[in-house]
DNA sequence: AATGAATGAGGCTTCATTCAT
DNA sequence: TATGAATGAAGCCTCATTCAT
């Protein structure tokens, strides 16, 4: 009612405004990720090119803001760890959910650290029983088919995955290693931790 | 029996100051581990049951609070990994390892993180090669004498272990399983991960 | 007339800051003055209309803004010094150079001590000899043309005109005599120390 | 009655206390001279070797104590003022007030500034008057019998003495020419200012 | 009476949020 | 609608004063 000749010039706003969105999150990712979550809204707004109260007309507090990254990181995360332990193997599966992990640290960093380590329940209950189901059913599925060992303590195993990274030390890796060399290293590690002592140990080797 | 002939009345303001030096410690260790590295110094000293002036007169800033309890806490830790990596047996060596750290994580809760992530290094230069070297020399020991896999990725396995210390899982761990439970679990699936094949699997289960 | 051409909506929220830029430095010249260097922010900060935030927002700290002050008074007093001390005859450049800086002394009380005490050398290198220097080069062409005795004492005539200004005593001769009065009283004074034996004892009677 | 077999320890007593109440007044004219008015109380009984605690027996308050010592300036100012004034010729007598005030200003410091300078109306009603009527008198004398000129604006030439004692130039004039020297420039100086025309030119110079 | 540790009010400064332009 | 200046609550720290020893 109030667009009616000028539909292109609301649409063109309207694209404005998405791509300012965008901007948003995407820096707001960028400096909670290099910062820590303690970082400051101008730091935000800046490298986003927007001031201070285009941020605030798009989130409603700091809190909304980070609410939103971490709810977005945590969608990112499960869709991909899900796609990944979809793959048939079990032993790949896990080097798949491991990859892909260590490419969400590297995107999200920090955040990854609070989307990951269980303290989101106020954000979205069962947000980690989620992301604890994608690892539970690959690891039982596993165990069933015998490719890992039938004593593995699952909780004990997805709670040191978890550690890994959300411990700061995936960077550290990836900074000593690049990137595939730490995804190959965390792999074989866990590999080792949970296959089967008949498996053919080659398979905790690396691509 | 420390202090036989020790004048009573002369020293006994000191011995109060003393009491609130460690006092302000403790609640320091409590607060910081319970509400993180954020938290505030009134809430410290009123835990503490002294002023704020206090509190100053004993650390001389916020910042140098701080400092001196993680480099307690990393002193306190390094002590206690060096002596249980002193166990005879690589494998007792590394659950008395796991066991002393656990005990460390709920004394000094989000202390340890600092303590243990490597991030110390403008505190105490060193300060991780020192944890690291502690770790290296039981691994390379359990090695040397076939307890553990002759391609232990011992960096990588040492980056684990950190990180399941430093994540904040042991407090979800011990809430769920216990002290006791919890330095198990953990123990075992770090031996499942660098046990030798050869190795007896039943070698890798708790007491 | 001197902004002919200038667009009136871009710059206003400029001109809004510039606005609230002077009147902050108004405030604390007046805040300064009256209640000496120890003010309190707050109430440089409410006399100006604005909140602290607001001064913070202009000056980094309180000493970022007592420096600019300084400065600036300084500044203002060096050229208004300097233009007086360009008068013809020595005597009547004396009694400008006084009146001039009466006038800086009303406008900038307890400011006006620290900026011509001498004590801002680590505020601006050579601050001090800038207006000695001004001072000296007024008193040594009186001396060469006669005008002022040849044994004058230079620094002790500048050591005693600075006090005059530094001390406080020109508010109460100011509120005393009035300021033209006051002006009047200190140049006969000064003219009196200064003059000639033989100089027309009538140079030495005010306007 | 308390003490009737021990009157040398209680006069001990007595003596260490008043030893202490000297001590605490000459640590705070030196560290009040030294540092400005602003100076701690903590500075202040260090340098006096006793504790906060002993000095708050003495002086009941900061201020308390910052009183008394102003007061003590002041008298102790005036009372050499006043011996210095009575000096037979006019002329010697200003020399000797002005080395009188000399003086005073290097045991003083700062606190001068305050008991010359005519701000504690409050601590001592009439104080300022009992110092100007000093130097009036002295004034007044000249003037009668021809010392000085006969139109000397005396209160201006107060105004001028009083400001080089109390802006802090003194402590520079005597660091580039030593008391004696200070003194001297001052005192040729105000003499050029006040001396009666047909008087000896010789009389404005110092011994 | 002397000591100095303890106290806490009050100052400076930061930064999330609001709002006039 | 976008902007960024303005706001002020809240945290850190200092130091005059009190008080237990």
């Amino acid at each position: 009612m109030e667009e009616p000749a000028a539909p292109e010039t609301a649409r063109h706003e309207r694209a404005d405004s998405a791509a300012n969105h965008e901007r948003i999150l995407a820096a707001a990712r960028d400096v909670f990720a290099r910062r820590g979550l303690d970082a400051e809204i101008k730091e935000i707004a800046d490298r986003a090119g927007v001031g201070v109260g285009t941020l605030y007309r798009h989130f409603d507090s700091r809190d909304g803001l980070l609410r939103a990254l971490i709810l977005q990181t945590h969608d990112d995360l499960l869709q991909r760890l899900r796609a990944a332990a979809d793959t048939q193997d079990a032993a790949d599966a896990l080097r798949a959910v491991i990859h892909a992990a260590t490419d969400v640290y590297r995107q999200f960093g920090a955040l990854t650290e609070v989307a990951l380590a269980g303290r989101l329940d106020h954000l979205r209950p069962d947000g980690h029983e989620e992301l604890t189901a994608a690892f539970t059913g690959l690891l039982r599925r596993g165990v069933a088919d015998g490719t890992f060992r039938a004593d593995l303590d699952i909780p004990m195993m997805i709670a040191a995955l978890e550690s890994v990274f959300t411990s700061g030390k995936v960077v550290r890796l990836v900074a000593e290693r690049g990137y595939a060399g730490a995804a190959a290293a965390i792999s074989d590690f866990f590999l080792h931790a949970c296959l089967a002592a008949s498996a053919d140990p080659g398979r905790a080797r690396s691509t």
